[in-house]
DNA sequence: ACAATGCGTAAGTAACTGCTAACCGTAAGT
DNA sequence: ACTTACGGTTAGCAGTTACTTACGCATTGT
């Protein structure tokens, strides 16, 4: 196959608040491992776990800079959840105007 | 308290794919508890604890017919997940771009 | 009344997950 | 070469979760 990553769940991924807590602060501003663990109630390799995680369903990306690594965050795993909820935002809508419908004009 | 539901994270309610399974099959048309068991290689009440948790979420409401409960979409805990990517989009956009712009203009 | 249908809930279990502590590799600074 | 800083990986454990089976409750039809 072409690709070697993991390809995981984005979903699954956001799941966790830790990791998402880390997600956010990525997002404020691309920051080390060590600047992500300082911020966190969790120990450094954690946040390192972490990491590994969201990498792999492409929400962040990593850049070596010297001994550390840059994580910023990768525009394609939230574009992915973006695509997967626009799709079914059309249908949240209609099946809720369906309910409004049904309920202004009950059927005897 | 206003709300008396236990307000679950919606991500986490979304992780799982047989969760999501039961979502996708809502989205295409509100159906019974039954008939999603139908189409799924889970038991009827393992669907029934997924529709509790959509439920807490946000994602899914359901409306009492006879015996049957039809499960339909909900347009709070889709549109709560929006808000959240659309925030953070910007930001993973721009991030990008610093990146790139990075790799184009190396300091020495 | 009685039987049948449709769901939710409780109990129990196997599997997964997030955490820490300890270790190892790599890249600068002296 | 030695030291320091930074970060990924492993092993092991505690907590959580997704599942099935069994049960109970409500609504509809006869």
């Amino acid at each position: 196959m072409a690709n070697a990553l993991a390809a995981r769940d984005p979903f699954a991924a956001l799941a966790d608040p830790t990791r998402r807590a880390v997600f956010e602060r990525i997002a404020r501003a691309p920051s080390s491992v060590a600047d992500l663990a300082a911020g966190l109630p969790v120990s450094r390799p954690a946040v390192s776990q972490h990491l590994k995680v969201l990498k792999e369903a492409q929400l962040v990306a990593d850049e070596a800079q010297g001994t550390r690594r840059i994580y910023r965050l990768d525009p394609r795993g939230v574009g992915a959840m973006r695509d997967w909820l626009d799709t079914h935002w059309d249908a949240a809508l209609a099946a809720f105007k369906t309910f409004m419908d049904k309920q202004e004009d009950p059927r005897p």
